[in-house]
DNA sequence: TTTATCTGGACAAAACTAGGACAAACTTGC
DNA sequence: GCAAGTTTGTCCTAGTTTTGTCCAGATAAA
């Protein structure tokens, strides 16, 4: 349902200059006042002098422009909507833009460009670089700058995840130091994590615990679904790697939760994984579903069928299961 | 020099020169003089014979005004904030933007007023309440509310630190689950980490590796000090925990560190300890000094002395000694 | 003496505004 | 599949505002 991801509090008072917009949303300042021009895709306030100001809310909207544009969106069909018309859209077009399962009963012209795989790896390949180069404020930088391209979904299955995955690789050929990849987790921890505190809360979101199990010590994947899944309106309830199920079950059960998610990545044959799921399962309440990713969630197949645990075959795949989820529970009250 | 002895007290006399001043901001002497002369952005004190005097607070406002013009901001609409207000801005600018490439000078200091033990101590309750009751967003909420009351260095002596004590304690007796402690441990790594870019890099600070050696899985302590040393301009070259010596002394030397910091916390007595730390030692150039900080060092002080590392007693101590290291390199040139 | 800072003002570069031109990319009609 | 029309990003000119730099003559510090 759309109210509960759109619900925001955005500051409507102007007060950033022109400039200052280009730089956020990543358009060019003749755009910006071109857009204005054509279709008064905003209308920002003048200071005294004719200088606009834009507020934070007209930001928040050329951003989201831009990035509808970037999913194939024509300017002349999303200038006129509102906010939250405009986040729908995106969030509907970012649900399909990166997978390739489309099923379309949603309008989806002929015309749509998903963001060229070649620009996703020119930024992959110019972070890699930053990384090898050792310049930790050029690896930002160039994360920012891939967050203002696309939206955060889309962001985090074509930049993020690739990125990992080659320097995963990287390393393990030993094409790149231990000390690259060190640093390169490191930053990428600290700026995972600090991307779901860009969404507004109500403290109505459904809660979801979000964790590794015990010996699982990489975390960067539940990060990731931290972040993704507050984008969708729910409330990450994030508990780091390598937590035993008993503690997972008590968390969920203190903090309310509606689902569980788990990543397993390495090792993926570790022999605790099969008692710390079953004992999960056994300990939650039967109606709160645990989603398990990752990389080596495959090796546990059969384990993870047999429990009754879910197995979402992408980031967009689990995002679809818990939209659902989220929106179930609503039903009754709308 | 005196502004190394008053790091936690607001220092407002007056007692730089102009050109000191210039140094220390990047703002030319013409600049510092026309924007006073215009908007009176800073309006230092006299001396008898009329030459401006200035304050480290007002270094601070220059420098701060000097980031916001950066990130796009008009000199008028910053011109008179205060410097609360500037922090505010240029520390939400900052999360949000996709700076501009960046090219400047020298640093400058930052100071602090420590809060009342009580205060400290009522927030930290109030923040361990949080903790208890599993309600993340309301532990994220607190933190925030408590940096605004003070200075980063300030903040993370009477407040993070006791914070972390009490939660390991805490757990260790049983009073508090496991899943609390991830909870926290995980949101603090989230929120020390972003710390780090409150603060704006102009391209010429000096660098500091900054690391847990091998065996030592717990970062936060050495997150806490690449958010501290940012404060002070250096430019911390962040590598996560468990980072073997020679990835160590590589990441320096490729990074051209001039420093290295590395956290012991536990285990306390891990037998590699000393085999890393001599290593690191040989195998980094001898002007390139390390520091060791953490719980644990104490347990090593014998190896600490006989490999001739550096144990700052505090973090308010490791300051002072970089602050000094820092001001070396320039004393040459200023 | 030489160097640094002061004041006040001049000047020029940079940034912004408005209006419009233009070409590339895309859509539509045939 | 081609031609005509639309959409859209970029660029240009010319006038205004904002901002950075420079100068001159005087005073102070080294």
């Amino acid at each position: 349902m759309a109210t509960l991801e759109t619900i925001s509090s955005v500051d409507t008072s102007p007060r950033h200059p022109i400039r200052l917009v280009a730089n956020r949303t990543g358009l060019t300042v003749d755009l910006i006042r071109a857009w204005e021009k054509r279709y008064h895709v905003v209308e920002p306030a003048r200071s005294d002098t004719q200088r606009r100001l834009y507020s934070d809310y007209d930001i928040e909207r050329l951003r989201l422009i831009r990035i509808a544009k970037q999913n194939g969106r024509r300017l002349v069909d999303v200038a006129p909507l509102t906010l939250e018309a405009l986040r729908d859209v995106v969030s509907e077009d970012s649900r399909y833009e990166v997978s390739q399962d489309v099923q379309a009963e949603i309008y989806r012209p002929s015309w749509t460009s998903p963001l060229e795989s070649s620009e996703s790896a020119d930024d992959i390949d110019a972070l890699l670089f930053s990384v090898q180069t050792m310049d930790q404020h050029r690896f930002d930088q160039l994360l920012q700058e891939g967050l203002v391209k696309q939206s955060l979904p889309a962001f985090l299955q074509t930049v993020i995840g690739p990125l990992l995955a080659e320097i995963g690789e990287s390393t393990r050929l030993g094409k790149m130091r231990i000390a690259h990849e060190h640093m390169a987790t490191a930053h990428l921890r600290t700026f995972i994590g600090a991307l779901r505190f860009r969404e507004t809360y109500t403290g109505n979101e459904p809660k979801i615990v979000i964790t590794t199990p015990t010996g699982q010590l990489h975390e960067l994947g539940a990060l990731m679904v931290a972040a993704l899944v507050s984008v969708d309106g729910w409330l990450p309830v994030y508990l780091g790697p390598n937590t035993p199920a008993d503690e997972i079950a008590a968390c969920a059960m203190q903090s309310g939760a509606r689902a569980v998610s788990l990543s397993l990545t390495y090792p993926a044959d570790d022999p605790r994984i099969p008692t710390e799921l079953t004992r999960l399962r056994s300990q939650l309440e039967s109606n709160i579903p645990v989603f398990v990713g990752g990389s080596a969630a495959s090796h546990h197949h059969e384990l993870i069928n047999r429990l009754d645990l879910l197995s979402p075959k992408s980031l967009d795949d689990l995002r679809r299961s818990l939209n659902i989820l989220r929106d179930n529970r609503f039903q009754g009250i709308a």
